[in-house]
DNA sequence: TCGAGTGTTATCCC
DNA sequence: GGGGATAACACTCG
């Protein structure tokens, strides 16, 4: 499911019920569940988590995790075909079900799902975060220190160590494509494949244009055509979690935004009407209108 | 049967 | 060392 805005549909959909719930059993189904834990093993009954209350749900980028009453954060990353759930009844078990969360008060278990285990849970400490956000209590997981702050972080003033302006320069000293420049999480995080695509189209920027080429002024188009898109996206994300449920796999209800250039190649430019094409870019597609968007 | 798919990162090379 | 490019991870669907 996941890009900004699916991770924080899944974010703000964990919010109201997870706090206060405590870990009593953590079962990994599949050997790539954790693979890149960093931190103590998730897969031993004596983890430091189990027994331990949740206190928050929280964002950065493509990343979620919670924080407990001591030290350590448990990572949530969606990978290319992660899910959580909190399904009502065990009846209807997914055959992708790759780890389950039990806790010691409420019923329902969180359900972690992910048919290419790209994803996975990892069990991590708290560290100070580098990019002071004003969110977080000051501390992230260790692991995603460099996954820089997203592109709401920064355009909401949340982090102290990066400012939109900040943001704009670093981009435009990259020589390479900018939406090499997008998808590159260390430079501002969030944005993937569909989201970079849009935001290029909306700001009539070509993918393969060099980002040292753009202005400040172009930079800042895109960049607040992104956060337009994706705040669009956030508000048209609030499905539940029991409606996800029902749902197959997790590309069902991912597309519910109206797209203008993502997988519309063939179609008309809802602007010029010129037919969308796409390309290939970095062993995957880029989809531009060639009118709109012409090679700077 | 083959290619393509929403992400990340290890490992090359320059 | 750093930046950049590429491959690899795994599974399903059209």
């Amino acid at each position: 499911m996941p890009e900004l805005p699916e991770v924080e549909t899944v974010r703000s959909e964990l919010a109201p019920w997870l706090p206060k719930k405590k870990v009593a059993a953590i079962r990994i189904l599949h050997p790539r569940a954790t693979r890149r834990n960093t931190g103590p093993s998730l897969r031993s009954a004596k983890n430091p988590i189990i027994g331990g209350e949740i206190n928050s749900v929280n964002r950065r980028g493509k990343f979620i995790w919670l924080t407990f009453d001591r030290p350590y954060a448990l990572i949530i990353h969606l990978g290319m075909s992660g899910q959580v759930l909190l399904p009502k009844s065990p009846a209807a078990l997914s055959p992708h079900l790759r780890a389950r969360i039990e806790f010691t008060n409420g019923k329902r278990e969180l359900h972690f799902i992910d048919q290419r285990t790209f994803g996975y849970l990892a069990l991590e400490e708290l560290v100070e975060d580098p990019f002071a956000s004003a969110e977080f209590d000051g501390q992230i997981p260790r692991s995603i220190t460099h996954i820089a702050p997203d592109l709401l972080e920064v355009l909401n003033g949340k982090v102290l160590a990066r400012s939109h302006k900040e943001l704009n320069a670093m981009i435009r000293s990259r020589k390479s494509e900018i939406k090499r420049v997008l998808l590159n999480q260390e430079v501002v995080s969030g944005v993937g494949n569909i989201y970079a695509d849009e935001g290029l189209w909306s700001a009539k920027i070509h993918p393969e244009t060099r980002a040292h080429h753009l202005t400040e002024r172009e930079v800042d188009r895109l960049l607040n055509a992104l956060a337009t898109i994706m705040a669009r996206a956030i508000e048209a994300g609030g499905t539940s979690i029991d409606e996800q449920y029902k749902r197959v796999n997790g590309e069902s209800g991912y597309f519910d935004v109206e797209l203008d250039a993502y997988g519309r190649d063939g179609e008309p430019c809802s602007r010029c009407g010129t037919l969308i094409q796409r390309l290939r870019f970095m062993n995957r597609s880029s989809h531009l209108c060639p009118k709109c968007q012409k090679k700077g």
